[in-house]
This record gives C-alpha cells, structure tokens and sequence, in this order.
DNA sequence: TCTGGGGTCCTAGGACCC
DNA sequence: TCTGGGGTCCTAGGACCC
C-alpha cells in the first residue's frame, strides 16, 4: 500500500451546473450545452440524459424532439465556467494540502494522513454547493486510478450520496467487480475491444491481470493501469503544470467552404489566434502544421491534407505566420471539395527570445561552418545574424534541403479518410 | 570491399483524456 | 444545411552515425 490517499472531486454535469447557478429557474429541468455553432451536445443534466440525449448528439438532429420535451439548450460561455471552475478549487485548497487541477471540472487532491478522508470529503462537497452552488462528486483512493473509479460510483449510485470510498482493500474487492473495464480510466474503445475479447470484463478482472500481460496487450499504460488498480502508485499529483508542448486552434466551419479565398481567410484567422496564445504564454514557435478537410458526414469526395512549415527561427509574429501558413494552404489547394475543417498547430515552443548559441556547438562539430552558412542564409532573407534558439532545431537547419529554402521549408501529406 | 550492430533522433499515427 | 476543441503519451520505423 502507497499509504496515500487521493480524492478526485468533479462538478457534475460542469456546464450545465454553472448556467443553472446564474439562472435558478433551470434547477430540476432538463439542461444541455452546446459545442461551437451549437453543433453538438457536450454537456447534459440528469434529467437530460433521462430523455435520451446522448453526449455528442448533434443539435440539428435532436432540436425537434428535445425543445417538444422541455430541454434548454445554451450556447457554451467557457469564460463562466473557467471562473466558476477557479472559484471550486478556491475551496478545495480549504480542505486539501495539495491540489491538481486536472481539467476545467476535475481536480485531485491529496487526502494523505487526514484522519477521516471521508467525512473531509463530505463536508467539502457541502461546502463547495453552499458557496459556489456547484454538485459535486469525490472519489477517494490509494492512487489516482482508484480514485477515479471511485468517482465514477459516486456518480452513479445515489446511494452513496455523492462521496466513495475506496481506500480499504475490502471496498475495492467489493466494488470494483461492478465497474466495467470500459468504465475505467485510460481503458478507451480499443483497448476495452481487446481486453473483453480475452474475458477480462470488469476493474476487478483488470486489476487481477498479470501486469506482463496487460503489457504486451496494452503497453506500459496498461501495466501501469493494473498496478494502480492493486494500489500500488504509478502517478503521483502534478502539482507544478508542465510547460505546454503545443498549441492549437482548430475550427468546424459553420458551412462547408469551396473558394480559396475564404480558406486562407478562416486560416489566417485561426493563425492570429494562435499567435495571440503564444505570446500570452511568452512562447514561440518554429514548427506550424496546417490542415484542412471535408466533413466525415458530408456528401462528395472527401479529401484530408495537412502540410508543416518550419520557420528558420522561432516565431510569435502574426505577420510573419501567416505568411508561411498561406503557403502552405495554397499548394494543397484542390476546387471542387466541400471543406468542413481546418485548423493550425504550433509545436515546439520554446521560450520567446531565447537565444544560446553555445548549443549549436554541442550539437553539430562543424559549428563554424554551418554557423556561417545559416548566417547568410539569414542575411539574404534580411533576418540579420543568426540566432540559434535550441539544439533540436540546429538539426533542422544543417539540412541541405533547409538550405536551399527561402524562409521556411514545407512538407504536404495527405491522408485517406474513412468513410462509414 | 563487404558487412553488422547499437545508439540516438525524428516523425507519423494511434489511443486516450476532458 | 447543420456533427466540438482542445490536449498528452506511447510506439514503431526510418535516417543517421560510429
């Protein structure tokens, strides 16, 4: 045994709770939120799900039959419910010695040598709806893993009153044969096909599973899956958010697009956009991938391309972006395709302005030259002197095709879509 | 001239999460 | 006509080097 104890505490039904906070009169009807253009169901109250929406469903489908049942639907308001969110872990941090903040209604907290974890937990469920008028669920566990699949009992029998407990050995042998393995946390479509294909069925055949096996079936997930289950710690809290890897902005279009122009118009957008989060986060980045595509569900000929651009340098600037983006987008153009997509992704990030050219030695021993050659480069594309940000990107550059590119090089590819 | 093995880095793609 | 928008981690395989 770890000799810790994790809660995971969640806002049920997140989105909807919050619009029922700053609009009572929804309290006891049935609720949902809608994604983007109110495309599809992403939230859902009790009394909606009753009726038979399911997550995902999308609005023009459902509209009919849900507005004749009674369902409000509301447009999403992510600044409400990042707020409401902050607001919830305000009193979490109460009641916690430490907490992560895992996803906009979801945290873990640290429960470890609290006398009762259980009764804290009850009282900060209590505490959290009387101040911030947001229904709770606590899951409590030797590991995060256990903790979830607490959570999710909690959620689903009332007779637990919104708080499980599954520190004790003897409530995980009795609860987890009830969970299905679908049910637990890091078990997606795929690998659940895969481990009820060989019988294991529930939480408590996965957790019996020789870790070698769930291994070779799953990989280290799925070893550690099990593990974790046995309560034995494969993850302790991330108390410190790690730097981000990548940044993204992606878009369905309201309708689907057929002209250029309104491509590289929605592209330019989503590129400003990115450009804005990068620089709020003081980051750059030389590495932009592009893609567009038709819809999955559409009628006509489907077609999916994404192209990269590497920068020669690190780069927050919009201008500069867009640029390179509409390079892209014009050679993978193709007429005659109803585009539904498109996004932008920016990888790589790195600080904004840092500059060590010292790296550049360790990475590639004929510093002198290369350093002279890039620096040419550079001046012809009146960059100035050369400013090597980071070993990885020296790679990049040392590359003859690099060489030979104007101010960024491309790579196009285009993927098969799967049509149902 | 012929030949192999090991290490590292990079990339694409799958799977999963909310 | 209309079906979300972000993220992370892991693995396999190729390129390259010694």
């Amino acid at each position: 045994m770890s000799g810790r104890v994790f809660a995971l505490s969640d806002g049920n039904s997140f989105y909807c709770s919050c619009e029922r906070v700053f609009e009572p009169a929804l309290n006891g009807r049935p609720v949902i939120v809608l994604s983007n253009n109110d495309g599809c169901a992403i939230a859902r109250t009790p009394e909606a799900k009753a009726l038979g929406i399911q997550m995902g469903d999308p609005w023009f489908k459902i509209r009919d039959h849900a507005t004749a049942a009674g369902v409000v639907a509301r447009s999403s308001n992510y600044v409400l419910y990042g707020d409401m969110s902050r607001r919830v872990n305000d009193v979490y941090r109460r009641y916690a010695r430490d907490v992560e903040i895992y996803s906009i209604d979801e945290s873990f907290l640290d429960f470890t040598g609290d006398a009762d974890p259980a009764g804290q937990a009850r009282e900060m469920r209590a505490t959290v709806r009387r101040w911030t008028g947001i229904p709770t669920c606590v899951g409590l566990g030797p590991t995060r893993t256990l903790a979830k699949v607490a959570n999710h009992l909690a959620k689903k029998r009332p007779e637990l009153a919104g708080v499980c407990d599954l520190t004790e050995p003897a409530r995980q042998d009795a609860l987890l044969p009830t969970v299905e393995v679908a049910d637990v946390w890091g078990v997606g479509r795929a690998s659940a096909a895969k481990l009820t294909a060989i019988g294991v069925m529930t939480a408590a055949d996965l957790c019996a599973m020789d870790p070698r096996a769930a291994r070779g079936l799953l990989t280290v997930t799925g070893e550690r899956l099990v593990l974790e289950l046995r309560g034995i710690l494969c993850q302790d809290l991330e108390l410190t958010p790690p730097t981000r890897k990548g940044i993204a902005v992606t878009r369905m279009f309201g309708r689907p697009i057929t002209d250029l122009d309104e491509l590289l118009e929605a592209v330019a957008s989503y590129v400003a956009r990115a450009g804005e989060k990068l620089r709020q986060h003081g980051l750059a980045s030389a590495d932009m991938t592009v893609f567009f595509h038709t819809g999955a569900h559409a009628a006509g000929p489907p077609r999916s391309v994404s192209g990269r651009a590497a920068l020669w340098t690190p780069s927050s600037d919009t201008t500069e972006m867009i640029a390179a983006a509409t390079v892209v987008v014009r050679r993978l153009w193709a007429p005659g395709f109803r585009y539904a997509k498109a996004g932008v992704m920016l990888d790589d990030l790195m600080p904004a302005g840092s500059a060590t050219g010292d790296l550049l030695a360790k990475v590639d021993p004929r510093r002198e030259q290369l350093m002279a050659a890039l620096d040419q480069v550079n001046r012809r594309h009146g960059r100035g002197a050369l400013v090597p940000a980071r070993a990885g990107l020296t790679k990049r550059w040392s590359t003859k095709a690099d060489m030979r590119s104007p101010a960024y090089t491309t790579r196009l590819s285009e993927t098969p879509i799967a049509r149902a």
